[in-house]
DNA sequence: TCAAATAGAGTGATTAGTCAATCAATTGTG
DNA sequence: CACAATTGATTGACTAATCACTCTATTTGA
């Protein structure tokens, strides 16, 4: 048996990002799922709830893979550099739920998302650049702060490996240079 | 005389920002910027041409604010910080009208934008940035990677300002220590 | 006098969400 | 094992409301 939900969240992604949220109607998304329109709202109460779950549900697998597969170095610079290498691969292997998280990011839907599932997904590297100031390994400056430039610094770059589309060789290249960038930046 | 599509204008980005794209009918619009239906109908063929005029409208505003307000330093340096600060304290005077920018860069309305229109918003700093490059006094990168960079960062740097909502004077040290911060990683 | 600006009621299409009716799977019972 | 009983998933026609946009009449200003 399918998973309907699951058949309902991939649409969803593809119609949202390829035509914003107003621009896709519960109706097409059901069609095009294959599922019954009121199947949708057997899962999900309004078109809203739909949408935020979807981002929590992206944010979820995003921060599970960092976690899986992001490797503690011997140095705190090696360990940071695993996180960013495995954010920037992550992404680059799910566009469209990277392109979905940034649209939703800078909507008013996020305002729905509580403080406690915010701080869940940041735990992660929080950790990591809390240890780094704490230990003088990183500048001293407002935690927030940081997290807002490594975050800024991975969409950026994120951004211009979609748009430019050049080989993986060079993507791999560029990528551990901006690290270098970001890390010089860092301390 | 008051200037009507200006109020339009006006209204739209406050309604905009706060309930999003879908959130707010035009209807809406009208009745708080107290004009009728008809008359944004008037000014603006449909809604999206609304939406898209109001991004080419802030955008223009702020790049003329550049402009205007940059100076020429002695140094590359000087010059870059120069449009750096300019940026930041233009986001910081017109957060909705930043925020919104940010909303709909990261929107598919943002196809609708001509590339001419792009590359004119672009030009300011590219110009600083192609010097810097070809003079070595910038690290060897893609343009277009840099520019990436650099926007991200104030971005990122605007979004915490906003969140965190220190004094003024801690937002100046904040923002100084931000391009030095950005200056390390670009050289 | 005339064109542009403004008004606001009206319209047709669309859409989020409902609901009553099946269907499939599981569980309880003699 | 047979066979109700129960539960949750699924359907798709339906509706009430909304919304983008139109139309025609009126006003304004040069």
């Amino acid at each position: 048996m399918i998973d309907k939900q699951e058949l309902i969240f991939e649409t969803a992604l593809r119609l949202f990002v390829s035509s914003g949220f107003h621009g896709t109607p519960t109706s097409l998304i059901a069609k095009e799922a294959g599922v019954a329109n009121g199947t949708l709202f057997h899962y999900f109460a309004t078109k809203e709830e739909l949408i935020v779950a979807l981002y929590v549900k992206l944010k979820r697998e995003m921060t599970l893979h960092l976690a899986e597969t992001a490797q503690e170095g011997p140095t705190l610079k090696e360990t940071l550099k695993s996180q960013f290498l495995c954010s920037l691969f992550w992404a680059l292997d799910h566009k469209d739920a990277f392109k979905y998280i940034e649209q939703f990011n800078s909507s008013p839907y996020m305002a729905m998302v509580s403080a406690e599932i915010i701080a869940e997904q940041l735990a992660c590297i929080l950790g990591v650049l809390r240890t780094g100031i704490e230990s003088h390994q990183l500048s001293k400056m407002p935690e927030d702060l940081m997290l807002s430039m490594v975050g800024s610094h991975v969409y950026g770059l994120n951004r211009y490996l979609i748009s430019a589309n050049c080989p993986k060789a060079t993507q791999h290249q560029i990528i551990s240079d901006s690290f270098e960038m970001l890390w010089k930046m860092l301390t």
